[in-house]
DNA sequence: ATTCATGCAAACGGTTTGCACGCAT
DNA sequence: ATGCGTGCAAACCGTTTGCATGAAT
């Protein structure tokens, strides 16, 4: 099974060579349901066996992020860097704290509170970044059997 | 004028050693309207007449944070770690593409939505992070002139 | 006197970059 | 054939740490 052509059009589109590297980056990405340090992408291809290097992958996100083809966000309080497929949709983040694991929530009742700080601060908000620290439903049970 | 002992009592209270360092850390963040980097804070160190190292500056904050005097957050994309005193009280950011300042705005309502997530998610939150993107009042004036 | 804070320089870790080579177009 | 993508190693930069010295208790 050959996926590596995959992302072909959508490269194509944003004037992007076609190689099995962004292809396998980008469906690495698509397929988590969390978002990802590069080294977790490092690792992840490693794993698939391609031969790849870390400065590839980084050199590949920042090419998908000048596109827009990928978002990076510092969730975490470490300094790694965490990179997501741009699905348009504006998404807020769950993150436990206990397992570190992030969950991605869709949908956003912000509007009318974002339309109220630009009244009150003369700001225009073009966007904005929601981060929900807790323990996941996982993490509670485990905890129970300690 | 000798404000060195202004947060005498406060580090007492924390079995911290009153240093004249750690006195104008202080005094910085408590002044300032919003989070600073560890640079800023040396720099601002520097201006004021004091031989002072960064790493002193780093252990400082580590220290206050400890006893949660300071707070550490990441707002920012660049790497960078922004400290500001821990004023209790609950606060999200408006961050300036243009400029870069940050605007601390004071309240909350979230809490609804943060239940909603709650049931929904299983999961059981302790805070949030909230981070608006967007144009200042006066970058959008400077702008104009452009 | 004891314990903790400080300065310096070196180490650390995530990320970026220079350069020569290789592959997509 | 051309220009962009890649691997390697070294550089980079914010932050941390080891160690000897200095200051607060």
């Amino acid at each position: 099974l050959d996926n590596s052509n995959q992302y072909k059009d959508l490269l194509k589109k944003e004037n992007l060579r076609n190689t099995k590297h962004r292809n396998s980056i980008l469906e690495i990405m698509n397929k988590s349901d969390q978002p990802l340090t590069a080294e977790a992408i490092f690792l992840e291809l490693k794993k698939q066996g391609l031969s790849i290097s870390f400065s590839t992958v980084y050199r590949a996100l920042e090419t998908l992020l000048n596109k827009a083809l990928v978002v990076k966000s510092s969730v975490t309080d470490d300094n790694k860097a965490l990179y997501e497929i741009n699905c348009q949709e504006h998404r807020h983040h769950l993150l436990c704290v206990k397992c570190r694991k992030i969950f991605s929530v869709n949908g956003c009742p912000l509007k009318e509170y974002e339309k109220s700080l630009e009244k009150k601060y003369g700001f225009t908000i073009s966007s904005h970044k929601l981060v929900m620290y807790g323990i996941c439903d996982h993490c509670k049970a485990t905890k129970e059997k300690e």
